[in-house]
DNA sequence: GTCTATAATTAGATAGAC
DNA sequence: GTCTATCTAATTATAGAC
């Protein structure tokens, strides 16, 4: 084995190292050890293995393990999930039967997104230990979804919705709980409900009246 | 001091000590320690001190950390929550204004207690890690409740409810959706929403068809 | 069953060389 | 910024006296 090619490749990646992705790596691997295990089971010893760096060099980014967790849970939902309805028209002109298939067809995603369901558990799990972290949930991805909601139901008063911040809410958490039960509680093993079926009884309960 | 007085003593609380009472202690301690810090957060010490007892008893009473922390869980579903309706006429005979308000006011108290906002984080928080836990659960609380909303819908063909199982889903998965959000993830601080209005949407759909 | 004492491991975090 | 090596504290769990 040529010795010198071996260095030549060592210093190589030092130098590309420094470029700018170590830090990317440390937070993707952050995500992964996270979500999987929960805040205080994870150890930054996983965590630097799974990026592949040594763990003094995640405190040389990161402060400490909070600050490591605030910064992944913010990739996970300002940078990541964070719905922006910049166009809202085509929203507002759909028939309620093209609305409430819109959402379902948007909660049919993370029924079937196990990262998704871990990062529930961690923000619900989580949400007494980071009080912070649980609100920035709230506000860039819950209210999110429940303000265009209440605003179809605003344009749309031929559906004689008496309260439509409340009926948002009635849509919305239909499919959250039934993802919090089947998927991340495992009732699907034991009585599974399908997402279609409730789908079809809220477009009875909206339409039909 | 008297010293035979102290050994008197110490004989007498050591005798009593054996009648019964120290692994309740020690469940007792344990649910409200494991409740406000989560699984692996939780650790022996801290349970021992909050029952009053040194560590090593809690090894005599239990195995392990995890076998613990299923008695606790245990207690908190099947031995508390446990719904059981043996007496379903009266329910049945509930006019559908009456059954709503009968499931709202269940749900006032689960929203109005931290205890169960706790458990919530709890169950959620370790389903991956301790998934049978997560299936007792749904088996003794989640089914016993759909179960019954679903044979009120059953036996109530006037309201022509096309589908009772995902109907009898909406209207539970309304509240703990709700309290999920507005309790357990605090917002209720950035936009409260009162159960009252989500039972009244649920009536006007329900009822005004 | 209960306590004292301790083993064995692992955690988060840092100092210092380069 | 990165790595080697290490410190300190906390963890789960147990052995042995009573």
């Amino acid at each position: 084995m040529p010795a010198d090619l071996t260095v030549t490749t060592n210093i190589d990646s030092l130098k590309k190292v420094h470029s700018r992705s170590k830090r990317d790596q440390i937070v993707q691997a952050a995500i992964k050890v996270f979500l999987e295990n929960g805040y205080k089971a994870t150890s930054m010893n996983r965590v630097a293995q799974e990026a592949g760096v040594i763990k003094a060099t995640i405190y040389s980014h990161f402060k400490d393990k909070e600050q490591l967790f605030i910064a992944i849970i913010e990739e996970l939902t300002v940078k990541k999930i964070d719905l922006n309805y910049e166009d809202l028209d085509p929203i507002m002109a759909l028939s309620p039967d093209q609305f409430i298939d819109l959402i379902s067809s948007k909660f049919s995603v993370l029924m079937n997104d196990p990262q998704y369901h871990r990062l529930f558990r961690l923000m619900v799990g989580e949400s007494e230990r980071f009080p912070e972290l649980a609100t920035i949930y709230v506000k860039t991805v819950i209210l999110r979804g429940m303000d265009l909601a209440t605003q179809y139901f605003d344009h749309h008063p031929e559906l004689r919705i008496e309260d439509s911040a409340a009926m948002a809410h009635i849509c919305a958490g239909s499919f959250v709980s039934l993802m919090a039960w089947q998927q991340v509680l495992g009732g699907n093993k034991l009585r599974p409900l399908e997402a279609s079926r409730v789908k079809n009884m809220l477009r009875a309960l909206i339409c039909e009246r």
